[in-house]
DNA sequence: GTCTATACCGTGATAGAC
DNA sequence: GTCTATCACGGTATAGAC
């Protein structure tokens, strides 16, 4: 077979297959061969779809902002949206955190990247922040989200007893931790984001917004 | 020359130059030959001294986190201790931001990291707050330290004007952010730190601890 | 325009000579 | 403890079949 009447790849697929695959066993695990070999063709066949590897796991990392909700900036208070929107976005790095890695670096040029950026940058400057407040707040509250999603804190620890000796008498039960690993995590993260809303809620109603 | 009666090679020599290839051109450009031939000897020598490239690496995250300040928990109240720590831990990270990819992912099995996470913990149990919530609160803390050195939010956009057209209005200026990458980082990374140490003060004030 | 086949070069890592 | 030689695997460029 050289060229099928009907194409065996698209970009979807492609994309799809790649997510599923990081998913699945990491970053480290998305190879073009491996992914080829998934889709039932060729390694080199991909390079017809996307010019670079990395072209194919931006392509990931935009399908899965786009999962984030951001309608609602259009119908709640400023402090509710920005707190319902970094819970579903919080939930969707959960649900993919092999991938966490690449959306760290920033939103870049991903259309998904910039349309959040956009919807919560506007929501704040809408409620009244000013423009250097507004960019402080959204880079913020980008921070703890993926923050907490890249590491993991509880999975630091490791589940090993010995390692924990008399050299760091606090954390004899650090072990226990990787056991707790998503109550601890989500602990810290309900935390940080109560505090940081409830503190931007008092500046607020204090009338500073820059 | 097969075994010289001197050893060309030492750990030390190989962190550091590891560390200085790292900072000046990023954790890609470090490869176990181009790092042997900064040393002035071939790639395989470096295996005389460790086992894998992931232990080298390693040893040069352990070498940057050991330079962050935590004997300020031996001397201040818990409040001044965990500002004065983050702004420690954030200068650091802010100074050698190439291996920060590194340690975000948790304390792991690094004598350094373990220290700090001991030192953090202890000092909050001290203070009286719960285990639960002394866990939490290393982990907030964290969170936003790696978070804001890992995705520098300004350097996410780009200085590209054309890119944020009328689909992104209120991003029309987000081109302008590169210019003052640094102001917008340290804004936020101010904010987050001021609003996390208020909003626990509060709390630890009302006798809410846990 | 989409695939297969082959090949190039750089990577981390190993074996064995000195 | 360092060398040389070698391996398997990675991204990707190219040529050719249809």
């Amino acid at each position: 077979m050289a060229r099928p009447r009907q194409a065996l790849l698209t970009r979807e697929r492609i994309v799809e297959a790649a997510a599923a695959l990081i998913d699945a066993e990491g970053l480290d695990a998305l190879s073009m061969r491996r992914l080829a070999t998934e889709l039932g063709v060729q390694g080199p066949s991909l390079y017809n779809h996307f010019a670079t590897k990395a072209e194919i796991v931006d392509a990931v990392a935009e399908s899965v902002v786009a999962q984030v909700d951001i309608d609602v900036f259009h119908h709640s208070d400023w402090r509710e949206a920005l707190r319902l929107w970094a819970k579903s976005y919080h939930a969707v790095l959960t649900a993919h955190p092999n991938i966490v890695p690449v959306l760290a670096t920033g939103p870049g040029r991903r259309p998904a990247g910039l349309a959040m950026a956009e919807a919560v940058y506007g929501a704040l400057l809408d409620a009244g922040w000013s423009r250097a407040r507004a960019t402080h707040i959204g880079a913020l509250m980008r921070y703890l989200i993926t923050g907490s999603a890249l590491g993991s804190f509880a999975l630091g620890f490791e589940a090993d007893p010995g390692l924990y000796d008399e050299r760091y008498p606090h954390l004899h039960r650090a072990h226990e931790l990787a056991a707790h690993r998503d109550a601890v995590d989500e602990g810290a993260f309900e935390l940080g984001l109560d505090l940081l809303i409830a503190g931007l809620t008092e500046r607020y109603d204090q009338g500073v917004r820059r």
